[in-house]
DNA sequence: GTGGTCTAGACCACC
DNA sequence: GTGGTCTAGACCACA
């Protein structure tokens, strides 16, 4: 497992780190059950605050990625993700809508588009090494 | 033209209206050289501050989107907007990997992702009202 | 005497305006005495309001590149330009300060900034058609 | 670092803010990497809108002269300022056409001209002091 | 503490 | 009327 972090995006870090870790989940790099560093040693790891990596977690925890158990530590779902549901579709869709308005404007085909998603569908499926 | 703003959405309300606006391009809404509202009557219009809606208009115009003229007002540009480079391209795949990484945790498959962007598609095809 | 604006500047019409005719001075299109268009022709045939006619021919009596007679209409001044004084130095050398510094920062060399000068002087003196 | 504002100026505050920034770095008070104060600090400083501040920030970091980090603040570019490109080079003649025209005008010769040139370069080189 | 966002109200330049 | 600039003060997200 390989976390990059870019700590001049404008992206927040602890919301770099949550898709780092869905991503590691996504090429299966990280499978259901197994253990991911103490909030502390992976803090320490990455060179960020505690605060930062505990929101991460927490998020993914809420979210259904993760478990925390206070003895045991931080584990991925033994039970695997929740399935998309009616929320996360909605979700996604209003992800999507102004990136392929943007794409539509800047003359990219449908095909293009689709093609691009293509590409990083296959890029998780080898288990691209970020 | 119509548009829609949810002040109860994380995303700031110039994102909203700048999307608000691509969106209307891209479904041919608006067509080249057409006239925009000014800051002061849009702002008035959806009941938000002229300074936000001229954060909104000059985003539009750094990117390519829109001309403004000290007197006459904001048109969207007539020449249409900048072809998509390297850059663009970037950027779009970093904001679908995180997308479709999560997508793929939640069980959906390639073609259920590519078929809800296919739907997109045929919205702004259609010019889909909102 | 050829005027060129654009409409879409973010300068301001009555100074493009100002700056093409003292351009034209500069490439001996315009000598001293000859006859300058009314405000109201020049307006029509330029396609603005007259009060930014004005407003450019106001400056320019100002600075003393024209005359204008109330009867004999507008000319340029036929005693020349009143030549460069300390005010004009220091004016001079405020415009120049950021541009020298931009280029400094983005790798211009002296000679390349000098060598730019040189073609427009060159242009000037060709008498070049804008 | 010293910043000298002209509160009578017809140039804008934040513009000079950003020229009097872009001139340290010129002159290499300001070299990559190194910490501009906070956007609030500087506007107590210079007695000036933390807005203010922040337009020239923001029009400074795109154009690539600062990174804006949320926490870290503000840092000159590490990787230095981007090359003078084509734009770049059509806009600085956009800037000195005027400026050559009235300087003909008013009876400067091309030596004159480029030696104001060479001095203000000459000035960056030796580290100003504004 | 930092920057980001939003509001409110003012005055000016331009046409 | 238009947009441009500046001020003032508020709340939030981030680390």
């Amino acid at each position: 497992m390989f976390i990059q972090l870019d700590f001049e995006s404008k992206k927040p870090i602890y919301t770099q780190l949550k898709h780092e870790i869905i991503a590691g989940i996504a090429r299966k790099d990280l499978s259901a059950g197994e253990a991911l560093p103490s909030v502390r040693s992976l803090a320490a790891d990455l060179g960020i605050n505690l605060h930062t990596v505990n929101k991460a977690y927490q998020q993914l925890k809420q979210e259904g990625f993760i478990l925390i158990h206070r003895q045991k530590g931080v584990v991925i779902h033994p039970d695997g993700v929740p399935e998309a549901g009616e929320d996360y579709y909605a979700e996604l869709k209003e992800t999507l809508r102004p990136s392929i308005a943007e794409s539509i404007c800047r003359g990219l085909s449908e095909e293009e588009y689709l093609s691009i998603c293509q590409d990083i569908f296959k890029g998780f499926k080898e288990g691209e090494k970020k």
